[in-house]
RNA sequence: GGGCGCGUAGCUCAGUUGGAUAGAGCAUCAGCCUUCUAAGCUGAGGGUCGCAGGUUCGAGUCCUGCCGCGCCUACCA
């Protein structure tokens, strides 16, 4: 409802700026710093009074008049010099809130792309990732919940370096046979191995340079994807993507499609491109100089105008192997449907709820399969430190002529998520002089130093079961971990969206084992709160009344005639407008932020009004629905975030 | 050297795109469990928004220059 208005508020007055001071500007909407000035406040007058060289006051005085009365609208005044303070029919408000929420309005039929996780199938999960995929998803999740029709994709580089390095150490220092292997995988806890092993085959080139020979001719043989080396390979990657799916199934995350390396290759994808690029001279073959040899894109095409002394970026290398970015910019032609060639797919898992993910193959599949990729919009989710790489694909897209989705593929950024000197002590890693000043250590998978996500997600379970047992010691033990793994992941996903993208989190167990103040169980406590009230009153033989019977325009009036109960139900109903802020100022940090407010109105609520024991059977059924109101904002805010609301605490 | 980002309370961070009196959490101190769960609530102290200029009715927010920190600047990703 507030979203509805904000929108009517905005469309009458954009008509009336475009009518009368022929002016397009956007019509901001601000909340009043005191709210005693009113619901909504516009400082429209202030922008037009630039440009029009007059009185903002009377800008405003006049637009006001023009405008006219508004439905759902009581009052608009002049306040300051030249705010126009809105104030909202409470009556009408009150009731209109009474039924189900309307569902978001469908946004036509194009879909956006959101691309997110992409960990490297050769290790274990670690932190770092998690920032990544919690971002990505929760921005799907948001994206959803405005309507829009969303994919999501987690591309497998199962052909890379870091999967070489780990076939090396298996194969080279190993000596490990690919049924070996095999069995390590059905044995062991094989991300974890997989590891150690890649620090340990990372410090092995380090000592001895000249096993990089075996890095050569194991990236040779998975490319031509024959022989032994090839088979480790797949089975490492393919392993590996396993264990990442389920670890981050543990945080509500799931996947549609997972398009791999290997069939960028093999299905040409890479060569249609190419022919594309040398087409239409977005590269070219240098002849001369240090990347003599190889085919590159000028600086000029991706970095500012000044070129002084800029490298172009090598796009195939002099040995006629492309590089990560050539293959990187095939993937995104094909993402906006661009390439004019398909991958073929088959079922890779399937999630509880019957959703299943699909994953690309070389070979066509009898079992058809949805059609993937066409996307209009192209979300990214890459760390910061690719943002070069990532401004020579768009550039890519631009040299090739398609100027549009160029603009439409966006590198969702954010920054990395380090480990603060108090957690590398915890972690019992010892630091360099140079590092221990610092204020965080970079995560360094080479290095095997990092914080391993399904590590922490079981320290956050444990911490969380002992604090579940000690409040419901009567339940059993499978009880108390459901709950305590709902907090723990809640608590996760909280810590790791509160921080905007580009903001340097120094990781520290102190604060993200904290289950108090600005955290996603203290949002889940408050839901929780909520419906427990519910659950007492049916307890105690009474019944939920049915509140659209009981509760009317006229009734909601007179209650919220009360201005502290009128600003905490105003509070409540702004969900959608804070999701839509967010998505239009990308950062899922907005979301979390709203939800902590959110709660924390409904604590106040909750010590300020004794509900059950209400002598005032009207007042209480007033009370009951605000309970009710409350719960079910809580929930939607929190199912955007993806945390779940516990069914105790 | 160049590019990008950051610098706001003791600590960790927000700050709705230039608006009304700069906000949270943690920590500290003082209170609140016989009332719907204290993972909670109430209150207090704590600020030269890195520094210096500029733009204007108005700047934490924009422009310039400094200072400090981080990341990137591979024929690795």
């Amino acid at each position: 409802m507030y979203h509805i208005l904000e929108k009517t508020i905005q469309a009458a007055f954009r008509a009336k700026v475009r009518s009368q001071f022929q002016s397009d500007l956007d019509i901001a909407i601000e909340q009043p710093r005191q709210a005693s000035f009113g619901d909504l406040a516009l400082p429209i007058a202030f922008q037009l009074a630039r440009a029009l060289k007059q009185n903002p006051k009377k800008i405003a005085a006049d637009l006001v008049e023009a405008v006219g009365p508004i439905p759902g609208v009581a009052a608009m005044e002049i306040a300051g010099n030249g705010y126009i303070n809105v104030r909202f029919d409470r009556g009408l408000f009150g009731a209109s809130l009474l039924g189900v929420p309307a569902p978001a309005i469908a946004a036509g039929d194009e879909k956006i792309i959101v691309e997110h996780t992409n960990i490297n199938p050769n290790k274990a999960a670690h932190i770092g990732h998690l920032r990544n995929a919690v971002l990505g998803d929760t921005f799907v999740r948001m994206l959803r919940a405005a309507g829009n029709r969303v994919e999501v994709q987690n591309y497998i580089d199962n052909t890379g370096v870091q999967v070489a390095d780990v076939v090396v150490g298996f194969h080279f220092l190993e000596h490990k046979t690919p049924a070996d292997v095999a069995a390590l995988i059905a044995s062991e806890r094989f991300d974890y191995l997989c590891w150690d092993l890649y620090a340990r085959t990372s410090q092995y080139y380090k000592d001895n340079p000249e096993a990089l020979k075996w890095r050569a001719e194991t990236l040779h043989s998975i490319e031509a994807g024959t022989g032994d080396l090839s088979e480790l390979g797949h089975l490492v990657a393919d392993a590996i993507v396993k264990a990442h799916l389920k670890t981050m199934l543990r945080l509500n995350i799931e996947y549609d499609v997972l398009p791999r390396e290997s069939e960028i290759l093999h299905l040409k994808f890479w060569a249609a491109a190419f022919e594309l690029l040398k087409e239409r001279q977005a590269i070219y073959f240098e002849t001369e100089g240090k990347n003599s040899g190889c085919w590159v894109m000028p600086s000029s095409a991706f970095r500012g105008t000044d070129e002084a002394n800029e490298d172009s970026k090598v796009i195939v290398r002099s040995n006629g192997t492309v590089t990560y970015v050539g293959k990187d910019i095939a993937y995104q032609l094909w993402k906006f449907g661009l390439l004019g060639k398909d991958f073929h797919y088959e079922p890779h898992t399937t999630y509880a709820d019957g959703h299943q993910v699909w994953v690309s193959t070389a070979e066509p599949q009898t079992l058809a399969a949805p059609k993937f990729g066409g996307g209009s919009t192209v979300y990214n989710v890459i760390d910061t430190r690719q943002s070069y790489l990532q401004d020579v694909v768009v550039a890519g897209l631009k040299a090739l002529g398609y100027e549009k989705q160029a603009e439409q593929s966006i590198h969702f950024s954010y920054e990395m998520v380090a480990l603060s000197p108090r957690c590398c002590a915890d972690l019992g890693i010892e630091l360099s002089e140079e590092d221990a000043r610092r204020p965080y250590v970079e995560v360094s998978g080479r290095k095997g130093l990092g914080v391993k996500a399904d590590d922490l997600m079981d320290q956050l379970i444990e911490t969380a079961l002992r604090e579940v047992a000690s409040r419901h010691a009567e339940d059993t033990e499978a009880q108390q971990r459901t709950i305590a793994t709902e907090i723990a992941m809640g608590a996760l996903r909280y810590f790791l969206l509160k921080f905007t993208r580009n903001t340097v989190i120094a990781f520290d167990f102190q604060e993200a084992l904290s289950f108090e103040g600005e955290t996603g169980p203290y949002v889940q406590y408050a839901a929780v709160r909520a419906r427990n009230i519910l659950r007492k009153l049916t307890e105690r033989g009474e019944q939920v009344p049915d509140f659209s019977k009981e509760l009317n325009a006229e009734a909601m009036a007179r209650e919220l005639g009360s201005e502290d109960s009128w600003q905490i139900l105003l509070a409540a109903s702004k969900v959608e407008s804070a999701v839509e802020r967010a998505i239009a100022s990308g950062e899922p940090a907005h979301v979390a932020r709203y939800a902590f407010q959110l709660a924390q109105t409904f604590n106040n609520f909750y010590h300020q009004y004794p509900i059950l024991i209400e002598p005032d059977r009207a007042k209480k059924v007033f009370l009951l629905w605000m309970t009710s109101f409350f719960a079910q904002q809580l929930e939607r805010t929190l199912a955007v975030l993806g945390i779940a609301a516990p069914a105790y605490m």
